[in-house]
DNA sequence: CTGTTTGTTCGGTTCACTCCGAACAACCGA
DNA sequence: TCGGTTGTTCGGAGTGAACCGAACAAACAG
């Protein structure tokens, strides 16, 4: 009883991993298969990931490859046994966090922030209104550049620190 | 050819503006109208962006809508004129940033942590590694639920300073 | 060397999403 | 009342992504 309601929360954390995966623009497998990794006591091989989601042998493959790319999983190849590759779950959010943070939304900031820059550098000044907009759109951008490479070099703590004890 | 020069430079970012759109889960013709409408001087109605995008007249109806629930942009009826609807683009990004945060990450969030919670409440206290595991998410969950809901209630200069001013 | 286990790659299917055109509803001016 | 204009809704075509199964490559055990 105990190990069924155990079982019945663990499942319905790990759907709410996979609504999460999708609004971050991964696929369901994807939080699947990082839910019962970070439920896991035990790094987990592709064949065990396989008994365990039911998904293809050939689907865990492809998302662990861009799960591990990405940060969220890591792959331990474990030398001895027969199994050869191995993975776990970051289990540290912040970091995984940090990682998105970091390879997503500040590039695209930064190509956003080169286009702009280039397409001011080919209008000379003549502050027409377009050129008005262009100029408050970089103004935008730095500042949303600066602020997340500021913020993705905190730890939660500190950010949460650094936010309760700012006096305007 | 400045007019070209200056046509070129915007027909550019409104394209950055399409991959930006991508990005954060919208349509590329979101992006587009949302483009426009940002360089546009006057607000304009949906035969107007048709000629503008040459987009149909019902992908128009279609995203608008989406854009103005998301408050991308903003709809006004002109009651006088022939035209009846009329948008304009909300050009402050902190602003639209805010309230994509308010209600995708900040709901996302909420919904995982009640989640957490309600699973956490199932369980009884023996401390189990499926018990610490759920703890430890709930201990992360509560961090971020307070970063982002003291964020959003800053400025972007605010919330530079704060994190300028920040002293470890 | 042969059989088994593991992991990757490739082609195909299914499904959701984007966008279009047509039909429809609402409203205005003659 | 009747055309003209505007906006929404609906069904369908095209497209891309997720996932599967099969074929293939690599490594180990016997």
């Amino acid at each position: 009883m105990s190990e069924d309601d155990r079982a019945v929360a663990r499942e319905r954390i790990i759907e709410s991993m996979e609504q999460s995966a999708e609004v971050y623009g991964l696929s369901r497998s994807a939080g699947r298969i990082y839910g019962v990794l970070y439920f896991s006591d035990e790094p987990l091989s592709i064949p065990e990931l396989v008994d365990e989601t039911g998904y293809a042998k050939s689907t865990i493959s492809n998302v662990t490859r861009t799960l591990t790319r990405i940060g969220l999983i890591h792959r331990r190849s474990s030398a001895g046994g027969g199994r050869r590759v191995q993975y776990t779950a970051e289990r540290e959010i912040w970091f995984i966090l940090q990682d998105v943070f970091q390879q997503y939304v500040q590039r695209e900031i930064q190509t956003t922030l080169r286009t702009i820059q280039r397409a001011q550098a080919q209008l000379p000044d003549e502050s027409e209104t377009e050129g008005e907009r262009i100029e408050e759109l970089r103004d935008t951008y730095e500042d949303l550049q600066e602020i997340v490479t500021l913020a993705s070099n905190f730890t939660a703590a500190e950010l949460r620190d650094a936010l309760e004890s700012y006096d305007r």
